[in-house]
DNA sequence: CGAAAATTTGACATGACTCAACTGGAGTGG
DNA sequence: CCACTCCAGTTGAGTCATGTCAAATTTTCG
């Protein structure tokens, strides 16, 4: 069960003993949910950070009228939840459920920074987990300024092949900030010769 | 010169003994910028993570058309580079360069690392400072996603009134995703009687 | 003062949205 | 196994926000 999480942190250069790892499966909460089912929902305060190891998240918000905005998705292999909302304590605008069936490896904050002083290396593997997360939101953000949106999209599934094959196109209109009409006719106009 | 680094270490939670603080010292580099000039171009394999202690710099991307698109603004007590092109060594696809007359204190990432060896207490700060990185991205996706012209420009003024003092109408434009003119009518047609 | 840059304004074009209707496939219950 | 429903996806028509191009005006700064 903490293979896939043991395979991650190694391959952010941090090497474990068995001693450290028997710390981690100590600390960390194994929790199944069905399609559907909600991780964390807006208003609720984040009390943990998810480690997914089988199935597919999103993460959303729901603007004023009442529009659903996909900030994320989330696969095996990668961690999900609102990090301002488990840092601070402070309530979630975000809501986070499930695509497919899911598994997740989780830990509170407190156990978060426990851990990081029993096994410092840890700081380290955060550490270079969030680099790489800032990496693909800069590009996030570049994207969403210099491209239009059937360029964002052509970006996207050549980017998250597997998503895009997981997720209906209307959950991928929704990330790419556009409707799912104007996905289905970016789709149909040009198909084969885009660009 | 190192003075109000210390304190945003200390801000992180992380506390530095004297002798951390000598190494601190001993391993980044200070450098001036002069207005207009350039800390990155595009092409360039970002060498350096900067810690700016004075002044203002943009980091932005030029599309195929030409464009500017500018990515973030860095004021001091704020670290800037290409993160991506910093770690991989492979050649960055931003411009970063100074509004205003901007010192930096800087450090290769051989030296970032082996920083964070001898001062382990570097990873927690690093983590930290990469969380809230992160927490603000989230931020600015979900207003690109959710948030129209004028609701983002409302935002940033309200988030960065300091930047927004400092810098031409002209940049925001190109942060907010829009053209100087649309930034303009947005300014003009509903003075005063905003939301 | 004068040149360059920033900002504003006008006229028009266009990408993406909205609303509404229709199509087709997947799942469900009789 | 059919009828029914539900939902994703498609299509059409009209609208709106924002872009483009061009020119006028104001501000900045050497």
């Amino acid at each position: 069960m903490f293979d896939l999480l043991f395979k991650n942190i190694q391959s952010k250069g941090v090497t474990l003993h068995e001693s450290e790892m028997q710390i981690i499966r100590d600390t960390f909460h194994h929790k199944k949910y069905r399609k559907g089912q909600y991780i964390l929902q807006d208003g609720e305060i984040s009390a943990f950070d998810n480690y997914i190891i089988k199935g597919l998240a999103r993460t959303y918000s729901v603007d004023a009228k009442g529009q659903e905005h996909i900030v994320r998705f989330t696969p095996e292999d990668w961690w999900t939840g609102d990090l301002a909302s488990f840092l601070s304590g402070k309530p979630t605008a975000y809501n986070v459920d499930c695509l497919e069936s899911t598994e997740v490896l989780r830990i509170t904050r407190d156990q978060l920074e426990a851990l990081c002083d029993k096994v410092p290396v840890m700081n380290k593997y955060f550490r270079v987990l969030y680099q790489r997360s800032i990496i693909s939101f800069n590009l996030r953000v570049s994207s969403n300024l210099s491209m239009n949106a059937r360029e964002r999209y052509n970006e996207f599934i050549k980017r998250f092949p597997e998503i895009h094959q997981r997720v209906p196109d209307k959950q991928i209109a929704s990330y790419l900030g556009i409707t799912p009409q104007s996905l289905s006719r970016i789709r149909n106009q040009f198909t084969g010769e885009n660009r």
